[in-house]
RNA sequence: GCCGAUGUAGCUCAGGGGUUAGAGCGAACGACUCAUAAUCGUUAGGUCACUGGUUCAAUUCCAGUCAUCGGCACCA
């Protein structure tokens, strides 16, 4: 009955901190859907890692006189706590500098490989004297051949947006050093993506469900396919699995390791659970469905290259669904990527967390996040929606009922028999179960949120209309009756907040006096392999109890005095 | 340049070939006082960017224009 669900997370580059726009396009979404389908009682894999590799990790770990490890070792743990403390439920969160990735890495690689799928092909290579190193195409700077900009870049020219070839450039130099580069040939392996294109085509085309926008856009993308290198002049990274000298100073692209991380964090998975062949359940498991999220940036690799990688390995599940977010950007419509973070006034995820509690920053990437569309990033409308929405409709309910309980009762009231407004009250935050989990199916995570807080509102409706302050003056037992209807459905509203906002989901579970983990902790755990270890990110979700259906509280309950679970903010006055 | 996306009420955004185009917030008026001065009700009348086309019918499809944004192979 339960469905295995694989949660492909997006993989953040550890070459740097992350800021609210990562977590918006991949994180928040995808714990969303996978804290949901917990709920519903299916079997949820969440994986995903830093990944560690790269020229751009090189150049930053030299220019602090660090090796890369130590670089990625400081920006993951770095990330790994922004996403803890955001709440993000990964059953792993590892990261791809890792042996159990580098063997996985290398066993794909081959099984291509030997399929003929992948091949050799000698190309012109841009090499540096001075920094001893090949340089990828945008680290080349030089005179544009076109416009005669000083500063166009190996790939392009900004100023006149023709692209380029490093060859091409005027006077070209390191953007590292300022050297001279020489351009000689190099080696280097080809994923033979042209081959797969009808097979790929084939498979986009019947997916039905996909969003119209990654179905064009993948589909687009088909109608020219050059074979991809996958393979660079680099000396951090996985090793080429090939025998000979000449592939000593190369690796694999990071981009062709980091989809593998789907596979090897699963297994990697299974193993630390102690069930090393679980992951297949997973993996070689057609009634699996697996759901990778990412920002737009990243389609790419997710419906046409892991695609194609998946489809030559010949064995393995494809994804069911691509879920892509658009961008979290400023005001005037400027994007924030990873590498303008600095300088721009994105928060990053660690200060802001500093300052403001996780649920209302989820709350808000869900509700005005960038789910079909760019959104914009303000301070002040997050303030406005914590104060005006959050706090108003929802942490007021709570709160009112809670109070109002305790001041007259101490316990859940005994009800007497239900009016048609009470049994219609009830139905309303009753049939939201069905309605939210129609859109989170769906991953419609706006609507869901929406839907939820509209369920929340009908009961302020009803306490507005049944007056139960009022009533308790006359009617005691009435009162408590009301109170008791707006009792069960804060309690249920508890469940469906659940996706959204479960550090308040939690603390509300306890001050109704629910026992367990609605939504538990996140750990950190120590990993041990022969050269290295490394800490993961991981929880015991299979511990936690709640489920996503009508759950009784049940009269006579002791309810301690309630304390508040969201503030009133105010906007920073400098 | 090529490809693609977006342009809907004051604001942030949904939606979608067909009765009076939606939500939240803001604004106005009213109700209430249990609650974090929160809540509830009513109202606010936006040529759904512009111009053509297809259609019995378009804001919703197509084309063009304008504006904004993104991708364009060794950046992840």
């Amino acid at each position: 009955m339960s469905k295995n669900i694989l949660v492909a997370v997006a993989w953040p580059y550890a070459s740097g901190a992350r800021h609210l726009g990562h977590v918006a396009g991949f994180g928040v979404p995808s714990d969303v859907f996978a804290r949901y389908q917990r709920l519903v009682g299916n079997n949820v894999l969440m994986v995903s890692g830093t990944d560690d590799h790269g020229t751009p990790i090189t150049v930053r770990a030299e220019r602090e006189g660090k090796t890369p490890r130590e670089v990625t070792d400081f920006y993951n743990a770095e990330i790994r706590n922004n996403l803890r403390d955001l709440g993000l439920s990964y059953d792993l969160f590892t990261r791809t500098s890792t042996e159990n990735h580098y063997q996985i890495t290398q066993a794909f690689f081959t099984r291509l490989q030997e399929k003929g799928y992948i091949f050799a092909k000698e190309m012109i290579g841009t090499y540096s004297e001075a920094d001893k190193r090949f340089l990828p195409d945008r680290y080349v700077e030089g005179t544009c051949p076109h416009c005669g900009y000083t500063k166009a870049r190996g790939d392009q020219c900004d100023n006149c947006g023709k692209q380029l070839d490093p060859v091409d450039l005027i006077e070209p130099r390191s953007t590292l050093s300022g050297a001279t580069p020489i351009f000689k040939p190099t080696t280097h392996f080809f994923l033979n993506l042209p081959a797969f294109v009808e097979r790929l085509r084939e498979w986009i085309s019947s997916q039905e469900h996909w969003r119209p926008n990654v179905k064009r856009f993948s589909l687009g993308l088909l109608e020219e396919v050059p074979a991809r290198a996958i393979t660079r002049d680099l000396t951090w990274g996985v090793p080429i699995p090939v025998e000979g000298d000449e592939f000593d100073g190369k690796r694999i692209y990071v981009w062709f390791d980091a989809v593998i991380g789907y596979l090897s964090a699963a297994v990697e998975w299974a193993t630390k659970v102690g069930r090393p062949e679980a992951w297949r359940e997973w993996w070689l498991n057609p009634e699996a469905r697996h759901y990778y999220f990412m920002g737009k940036d990243n389609i790419v690799f997710h419906s046409v290259i892991w695609p194609a990688m998946l489809i030559g390995h010949g064995e393995l599940e494809l994804p069911y669904e691509v879920v892509s977010s658009e961008f979290l950007t400023l005001a005037g419509g400027e994007k924030i990527s990873s590498s303008r973070a600095e300088g721009n006034s994105i928060p990053f995820v660690g200060e802001f967390l500093a300052q403001y509690d996780p649920d209302p920053l989820r709350y808000f990437l869900v509700i005005a996040g960038p789910e079909t569309s760019d959104t914009e990033w303000s301070l002040s409308e997050f303030i406005r929606r914590n104060n005006e929405e959050l706090v108003a409709t929802w942490g007021n309910l709570v709160n009112r009922v809670l109070s109002i309980t305790h001041k007259n009762f101490g316990h859940v009231p005994t009800p007497q028999a239900l009016t048609a407004e009470d049994e219609a009250a009830l139905a309303t935050v009753r049939n939201a179960f069905e309605t939210v989990g129609k859109e989170l199916e769906q991953a419609h995570f706006k609507a869901a949120l929406i839907a939820t807080m509209a369920a929340a509102r009908s009961v302020n409706e009803y306490l507005a209309s049944q007056e139960p302050w009022k009533v308790l003056k006359t009617d005691r037992e009435r009162g408590g009756t009301i109170l008791y209807v707006a009792l069960q459905a804060i309690n249920n509203l508890r469940t469906l907040f659940t996706p959204f906002l479960p550090f308040t989901s939690q603390k509300l579970h306890e001050l109704l006096g629910n026992e367990g983990y609605l939504a538990g902790p996140l750990l950190f755990e120590e990993r041990q392999e022969s050269q290295h270890s490394h800490e993961v990110l991981t929880c015991e979700p299979s511990t936690w109890v709640g489920r996503w259906e009508w759950s009784d509280l049940p009269a006579g309950r002791e309810l301690a005095a309630p304390t508040v679970l969201f503030k009133k903010l105010e906007l920073p006055t400098e």
